[in-house]
DNA sequence: AGGCGATCCTGAGGGC
DNA sequence: TGCCCTCAGGATCGCC
């Protein structure tokens, strides 16, 4: 389940050829994965029962145009083209994102839903896939910069630059559990169920506290441990639980040091007490009864 | 306001 | 070997 820190690693694997790179040729697999301005389901989630989309072209996923980069905001991944439309790449539970040289054979060909073959600045040719079979996530054109900061500006603060002051503001008279709080992408972008979890351990912090009674050292601290868990994440590569891959397809290893995701009814690795589980949010929930006061 | 359940979807893993 | 069930969860919607 990509969070901010497997988004950010699909990120950076993807930047070097993305810059400066012109979409040759894109195509759409599958129709209903892409959302375009007006179509009648405007959110950014597709209620797929009901959602009807209009007809998609090319251009909507930038087909003609030279991309200036792979920007990031939370768990949204965009590709933005010089002249301002974007796509919105968001991975959902099992999205990914390849890369791989043009002629070359991608790993998995199943649940590919748009392909788009790119000419990098330097001339080498590329194919990116978005590869989703849950779809959970999804694709969403947007026509303009103004629209891609607007679509933005709902989102909360990046979780990986999490300041206190923005913590304390969106725990302000929040009457529910403060990993709910974590887990509204409008308070703050980035966070999912794993890091979540990690980052309420690390800082001491029962996820089930409401929000609005945290103290401004708890805030502090909770703040500071996002943005070391996230970052460290990032460092080692995101967490591969079963699908994650980046987009050359190496496995994260952030895994390997969770501390309570998973790990109900297991010792506390700090005081080696059982790790307590429940549904927070409608999110399995660990935690430490005795370690998270 | 926000908790809660349902919904979307596929694949893995357990039980028999 | 195979079938059925449950579970995983990001985000949203509708109800209470």
């Amino acid at each position: 389940m990509p969070e901010l820190p497997e988004v950010e690693r699909v990120r950076q694997s993807i930047e070097a050829v993305v810059a400066g790179a012109t979409v040759e040729r894109a195509t759409l697999h599958r129709r209903d994965v892409l959302v375009i301005p007006g179509d009648p389901e405007g959110g950014f989630s597709r209620n797929r029962t009901r959602y009807r989309p209009k007809r998609a072209s090319p251009a909507h996923l930038l087909q003609g145009l030279t991309l200036r980069g792979a920007h990031r905001r939370g768990k949204q991944l965009a590709l933005v083209s010089s002249k301002g439309p974007a796509v919105i790449v968001h991975l959902g539970m099992t999205g990914q994102v390849r890369r791989v040289a043009e002629g070359a054979r991608l790993p998995q060909t199943d649940h590919i839903h748009a392909t788009w073959r790119l000419t990098a600045a330097d001339g080498s040719r590329w194919r990116l896939v978005f590869r989703d079979p849950r779809r959970f996530g999804g694709l969403w054109h947007v026509p303009d910069s103004a629209s891609l900061t607007e679509r933005w500006s709902a989102l909360g603060p990046d979780a990986l630059t999490l300041t206190p002051t923005a913590l304390a503001e969106v725990c302000r008279g929040a009457k529910r559990a403060v990993k709910a709080v974590l887990l509204d992408q409008r308070a703050v972008a980035g966070v999912g169920n794993i890091y979540a979890d990690e980052a309420c351990f690390a800082a001491g912090i029962d996820p089930h506290r409401t929000a609005t009674t945290l103290t401004p050292h708890e805030i502090e601290s909770l703040a500071a441990e996002v943005r070391r868990i996230l970052a460290d994440a990032i460092e080692r590569g995101g967490s591969t639980l079963r699908d994650y891959v980046d987009a050359e397809g190496t496995q994260g290893g952030a895994q390997l040091v969770h501390r309570v995701y998973a790990r109900a009814g297991l010792p506390c690795t700090q005081c080696g007490g059982v790790l307590s589980t429940d549904r927070l949010a409608q999110r399995a929930t660990v935690w430490c009864p005795r370690c998270q006061g």
